[in-house]
DNA sequence: ATTGTGCATGTTAAT
DNA sequence: TTAACATGCACAATG
């Protein structure tokens, strides 16, 4: 029998009975399942660096800005650390009327690759590596009552490194197997006592995949990384629902994917800021059981992409991460790939093809014939499409979100919109206050039910408010330019940024945009009663025209000259 | 002529 | 320096 152990380098304590339950807490962002006395190490160290570092021994709580002390151990039962970020002070904790939950784990839990290598990935968090050393251990954060000990699946062999992560338990060097090195011994067949032994602490290890959706009577939880001005909200719904599998079983095609590559971790390179779903879509049971057909289905947060010029335009195909799309979508061995149907928000299944291009002795990811998709849901450059699964049955689902007006942003955050970094933190990622998330779908938006959303509530408009409750800038109109990155500014980004420009131009009333058509000056119309109404019909096609002189005779009449336009 | 396809190349960020 | 990726571009397919 497998026997599940802490994922702590240098502890590995069994878990009782070999299976993951309450008093096995996650941490690290969900990166990690500990024991009590490593999950305690961790978030008495985080506590730490909140309180110490950060802000001098004050902190506000996240949600009603109430001030709290420091003190770290000894007011430790008047807050709580939030894993989404931020603190909770206990009075909040009490009105929100929810449990804390610990922080979903990545769908997989060591994977992607580079995720393992680190159980606790504090940099993802702005968290140094020093402050986790040394600590002493305090109450536990997360009651363990809510634990949720139900098993998840190792989709992949995991190659983590835990001898990597020396912070918590000191100098772990002779507890600490390099389970790579095993793995990879494991894989050649040379087996060993050691190799046994991560087959039996990991490879073959059943967490849980749980996905830390706590439900509590008339109240949604959310999912991973909520940001805390977000998780009081009222929860976003999906709509119902599709009858079709889905195109493929991640569970089951994933779990072959380690023998047929390794992928590059999402968390290292570009693709790692795609790789946290700081904003996931909360539902609630019913409508995402009406999704999977599956009561006891979680939804699970892959990654997201910023279209680019490229992605959004007419040749229809969305370049995809690389590292996200080896590890979240079905492995692909030949370039011509193989066909992916992703259902939206809305239940539409959309087909597309997933492929790649050999590039530079690697592979580059595009999905192909997204256009229609695309243009349904009315995406352009600079919007955000996400990624996600439904478990059990891997069925893939994709979101997206409209970017922000960025007129209202300075160039380094349109910039960083665009590349994907501007909410690289989790952490701290809510402090962006510009970033609004809205659907494209108007029944995505209005479907909201469930708790009474504490400030939205009074309109239904779900343009969400930031943090401090000011509302953030209007969702970009029609002609919401394309952020624009300040480099890389070629002759199609030109032609691109043109084409935003004009469309700001073409911006016109009904009446204006009568004004700009003209008779034909040397045409007399012939004038025709309709209801009532006199019309001027014309021979000739109207002239397309502007309005350019005005001057005025000593009549007093006034002349109007007009621009022509070809047409 | 236009659109689609596959690959190459330049830019950028991470290491 | 390297890898990722946005996009350029040549060629093929299609109308």
């Amino acid at each position: 029998m497998a026997t599940n152990r802490c994922m702590n380098a240098g502890c590995m304590a069994a878990a009782p009975g070999g299976e993951w339950r309450k008093g096995w807490a996650l941490r690290a962002g969900g990166f990690a399942i500990l024991c009590d006395k490593c999950g305690l190490a961790y978030d008495q160290n985080v506590f730490c660096e909140i309180f110490h570092q950060k802000e001098s021994g004050w902190r506000e709580c996240s949600y009603c800005g109430k001030r709290l002390h420091c003190g770290c151990i000894a007011s430790r039962n008047s807050f709580d650390l939030l894993d989404s970020g931020g603190v909770q002070c206990l009075n909040c904790i009490k009105a929100s009327g929810l449990q804390f939950i610990p922080t979903q784990p990545m769908p997989k839990l060591l994977t992607p690759p580079q995720m393992r290598q680190r159980p606790f990935p504090l940099s993802a968090r702005g968290l140094s590596e020093e402050v986790l050393q040394g600590r002493a251990i305090d109450m536990p954060s997360v009651p363990l009552d809510t634990f949720d000990p139900s098993p998840v699946k190792w989709e992949e062999k995991p190659i983590l490194s835990l001898n990597r992560n020396p912070s918590l338990i000191g100098n772990s060097s002779q507890n600490t197997l390099d389970l790579k090195e095993i793995i990879t011994e494991n894989n050649s067949s040379n087996n060993n006592n050691n190799s046994n032994k991560i087959s039996e602490s990991l490879a073959e290890t059943s967490l849980s995949m749980s996905l830390g959706l706590v439900n509590t009577p008339n109240t949604e939880r959310s999912i991973m990384f909520p940001p805390p001005e977000l998780t009081g909200q009222r929860a976003r719904h999906f709509m119902p629902k599709l009858s079709k599998p889905a195109p493929f079983d991640a569970s089951k095609d994933l779990s072959s994917l380690s023998h047929m590559r390794v992928a590059r971790p999402p968390a290292e390179g570009r693709g790692r800021n795609q790789l946290l779903p700081r904003y996931w879509p909360r539902i609630t049971d019913q409508e995402l059981q009406q999704i999977s057909g599956d009561s006891n289905a979680t939804i699970v947060p892959l990654f997201e992409k910023v279209l680019s010029a490229s992605d959004a335009g007419r040749i229809g195909r969305l370049v995809l991460p690389k590292a996200c799309a080896e590890a979240y979508f079905p492995p692909i061995s030949q370039p011509e790939g193989r066909p992916l149907t992703i259902q939206d928000a809305k239940g539409k299944e959309w087909h597309f093809q997933f492929r790649f291009w050999p590039n530079n002795n690697s592979r580059m990811y595009v999905l192909e014939g997204v256009t229609p998709c695309i243009q349904s849901l009315q995406l352009q450059a600079g919007d955000t499409v996400t990624f996600s699964r439904i478990e059990p049955g891997g069925k893939l689902v994709m979101g997206f979100r409209k970017a922000t007006n960025t007129a209202t942003l300075p160039d380094s955050q349109i910039s960083a919109i665009a590349n994907g970094t501007f909410m690289a933190d989790p952490f701290f990622a809510p402090q962006g206050d510009n970033l609004q998330i809205v659907s494209g779908y108007p029944g995505f938006i209005h479907t909201m039910k469930g708790l009474p959303d504490p400030v939205n509530s009074s309109d239904g408009d779900v343009s969400w408010l930031n943090k401090t409750g000011r509302p953030l800038p209007n969702e970009g109109s029609l002609l919401q330019p394309l952020p624009k990155r300040s480099r890389n500014i070629g002759p199609k980004s030109r032609r691109l940024s043109m084409d935003s420009e004009d469309a700001l131009e073409l911006k016109l009333t009904w009446e204006e945009a009568q004004d700009l058509l003209r008779p034909p000056p040397t045409v007399k119309p012939n004038v025709v009663l309709i209801e009532d109404y006199e019309f001027e019909e014309y021979d000739e096609p109207p002239i397309f025209g502007k309005r350019t002189i005005f001057t005025v005779r000593a009549s007093g009449s006034v002349l109007q000259f007009f621009m022509l336009c070809t047409r």
